[in-house]
DNA sequence: TCTTGACCTCAACTTAACTTGAGGTTGTAC
DNA sequence: GTACAACCTCAAGTTAAGTTGAGGTCAAGA
């Protein structure tokens, strides 16, 4: 068994469940660079089908593609990343994760703190008042979106 | 004091932090319903202050517009809705909040069982099989984003 | 060698969620 | 009673992330 060999473009969709016409756009944005067989056809490095694998978790997670491009940026094109590469990529991503896990949880709390007023106030129900008096100077429900 | 007083949409705008054409462009996808003054202008419930408010949440959380239409038609449009309208639709956002949550922390998880070898199988270093054996046959990365 | 599926480029279309602009009307403060 | 900010409608533009289609080339098996 010699080098590993290289992939096209219809077999690194199947490996990955991507469309092939994805897998051109990616390449447009950078994601990843293939080079090309003597009559002009893309061809792929098996890591690449981790690398695209790793889009697909990160645009899971709601980054942009140029958020992705910038994590992969820590990554090398052309050749095999190494272990340590990965490792350092998927580091990143799981604080990536956590933060929003955090946020999430913030938001969370923020609600619960009100359901049992029916408000989408910070302040216990701050705006749920009868009379209407407050909101006329007051933040308004957009403090459960503030920090 | 009387009945409660009507906002203009630009008050609206103030109070969400909105754009005005957000507004219209929410009306046109029925996620507020406002009433027309006899000059043909938009006037909203103060109750719409917390309308957008949960849209603006919605979002945040990921939800698109029709996702989040599905949730307020829960909520009576042209009356002020009651504690128990806006308890239940909490309700169902934490829910969602809840289930994101879980999903993120699954994703997580995964991706720490690879953090050692630096490739994003599930199952470890698979595909990171130097002879490069396997992945001929096998289910590839995508096994860390399936259930 | 020939055939045919896979591949190529480039341009245009799609959807979501808005924004921008043109051209005109309302309402309120002086 | 008039100025002018704020409002109105409708059409077109914008960005992200791709898809679709036309018209043509490559490569691998019979």
């Amino acid at each position: 068994m010699p080098e590993t060999k290289a992939l096209t473009i219809g077999a690194l969709a199947a490996r990955t469940g991507l469309s092939v016409s994805a897998i051109r756009f990616y390449e447009e944005k950078g994601l990843v660079e293939p080079f090309r067989s003597s009559g002009g056809q893309r061809r792929f490095l098996r890591s690449d089908i981790r690398r695209l694998s790793f889009v697909l978790i990160a645009q899971q997670l709601g980054l942009s593609i140029g958020e992705i491009e910038r994590q992969l940026a820590n990554l090398p094109h052309g050749r095999t990343p190494t272990q340590a590469d990965w490792t350092r990529i998927s580091k990143a991503m799981r604080k990536v994760i956590n933060d929003r896990i955090a946020e999430l949880e913030r938001t969370r709390d923020r609600l619960d703190g009100c359901i049992g007023c029916g408000c989408l106030s910070l302040k216990k129900c701050q705006l749920y008042n009868p009379e209407d008096r407050v909101g006329l100077k007051g933040p308004g429900p957009r403090l459960v979106l503030e920090d």
